[in-house]
DNA sequence: CCCGCAGTATAAGTATTTCTTATATTAGCG
DNA sequence: CGCTAATATAAGAAATACTTATACTGCGGG
């Protein structure tokens, strides 16, 4: 046939009869338990591995041994066929029934602010209650997937449809840099100080991650790779350690809570650099619960976390703002 | 044919020509970029909606809308070929350069006492380190779809063949309760405790929370559901602010880092359960890195995290151990 | 070392699925 | 209301998947 634009060179019925393979250590017996025939078996194995271009299978020994190849092929076909699997129970699934259980996520750097205000909140509306920490991306994840039914992250996803989002907390992002360390009050003076401190990342995994590192690009400041963590902690504490200076923002450094640590803070040389943490659920299932819980979170924030920071770091001011 | 197997009702191509009607909003318009035809297009999704019995499509308007299935549909059909495709590219890429990259994952009740040293042993053995916190459900499932290297965790993957485990320490679970509550010494004294209090979970998202549930099913222990958490800081946080008891460990505990705070920590009633936790890391790929790292985390753990705690709690003694 | 057994690979043909062409039906816009 | 554009359906063609028959290969036992 002519040239089909970026056809997957392999489909889940191949994916089946390879994994049964593995499973059966067996072409034959695979058959068996596939309801097909050992040549069927055969070719299309071999078909999956011209395709691929890899061998899968060691046939110079018996029984069949997986190759390198085979046993990522095994794991990641599992996954596959495993969620495949799923798909169409949870499509039959859709009706939902009563608001027994309420699932929420919570972008790492505002665990220890508001993990128990919201549970507290919430267990007044639903039966069972569920707080998950994570990283705003794997939240995103959650709730496309159904796996969440509201989260607080960096990402409001405002490229998909079908979702009400309500703005939390505005905060800008900061240095933050060893005791006692010179702080960098120009884009110049950045660049010098990352030749004498290595810079402290935060994973790519993370929103807050990307948007550093977008910046960064943006200034034209190209820092080496080194250390890179995806918890507010792991950022911070590197830094109190003096192992190196990063950019953050205040409520991840809030929320790190080290203990007795004088680290410096200063604000961001060169052009400002901005988070916004937002409540996304999807329109019109939950009611008002989504509204009123970001009332609820506003408060509770305020009272603990923004207030002390105004007070640590006065040059905040305004720009810490629900 | 006759009656074949779980036979999976649809095939990825079927999912990619109805993921193409989806973006395209037209089956004449999506056949034209699969270089097929409209009746084919028409006939696959029509043939896909018959063998899930659910339908995706609201063709009563134009142009086509997808019904709220169909954006279920549309999202886990996404996910899944994506996952589809990056299948071929990384069988293809299993053949290995340097290690310039080491990821290595950490259970959430390690984070705080452990990412500092691990992140500082990692960096001088490879050029970028990233270090992730999480479950150990998360991290083992990473580990096997080759997203991690090695991860430190509750559950060791025994059942799997192909990893190397080095256990790093053993602890006993605890009972943990609000500040001047009576210790319960007895099950008996256990579930009258639970009528005036309630009882908070560890999610069953993470091992922890499995075996704490695990062990009160032995015992004949039934606990209402309730506030449930992911994290040692949530489940914690709500102990000290006298919103029920839980049972935890005493490094879970450690890792809460709860300020100024004097819950009532004591021995678990009944027969003793305990965890274990391991590092992790396929067999033969990292070679020496492994058992090295597990002496670097034990030192610092014993150094930083169990000392505290046999002090703090004498009566822990043997119980907790490297 | 050789033979036989059990398992896989290959060739050729059949059955099933997928796709195309032709055309009927339907939504919606002017 | 009529026309256009899009989808659905029927029938046949093309491609794929599978079966049957048989050749080839690994390995264990005598």
């Amino acid at each position: 046939m002519a040239t089909r634009p970026t056809r997957l060179p392999f489909d889940l019925h191949v994916l089946e009869a390879f994994l049964g393979v593995c499973e059966a250590r067996s072409m034959a017996l695979a058959a068996q338990k596939l309801a097909m025939t050992q040549p069927a078996i055969s070719q299309a194995v071999a078909d999956l591995e011209a395709r691929i271009g890899v061998k899968l299978f060691d046939r110079s020994v018996r029984p069949l041994a997986l190759t390198p190849a085979g046993e990522l092929m095994r794991q990641r076909a599992s996954a596959l066929i495993s969620e495949a699997r799923q798909i169409a129970t949870a499509i039959r699934h859709t009706a939902r029934g009563r608001l027994a259980l309420i699932r929420a996520g919570l972008v790492d750097s505002l665990s220890r602010a508001l993990t128990g205000p919201i549970a507290t909140f919430l267990v007044s509306h639903a039966e069972h209650v569920s707080v998950q920490s994570g990283l705003t991306a794997a939240h995103a994840g959650a709730l496309l997937t159904r796996n969440l039914d509201l989260f607080i992250g960096v990402d409001d996803m405002s490229d998909v449809e079908g979702f009400d989002r309500h703005e939390i907390v505005t905060e800008p992002y900061i240095l933050v840099l060893p005791p006692k360390q010179k702080i960098p009050r120009s884009v110049e003076d950045l660049e010098a100080c990352a030749e004498k401190l290595p810079f402290i990342r935060y994973s790519a995994r993370s929103k807050t991650g990307i948007d550093i590192e977008r910046h960064l690009r943006r200034l034209h400041v190209d820092l080496p790779p080194g250390l890179e963590f995806d918890t507010p902690f792991g950022v911070s504490d590197m830094v109190a350690r003096g192992k190196g200076f990063a950019i953050t923002t205040p409520i991840c450094l809030a929320e790190a809570a080290l203990a007795g640590s004088d680290v410096r803070t200063a604000p961001l040389p060169g052009p400002q650099l901005k988070r916004t943490l937002t409540l996304v659920s999807r329109r019109q299932e939950l009611g008002t619960l989504p509204r009123d819980l970001t009332k609820a979170c506003k408060s509770s924030l305020e009272a603990s976390t923004l207030a002390p920071l105004r007070t640590s770091m006065p040059w905040l001011d305004a720009d810490l703002r629900v």
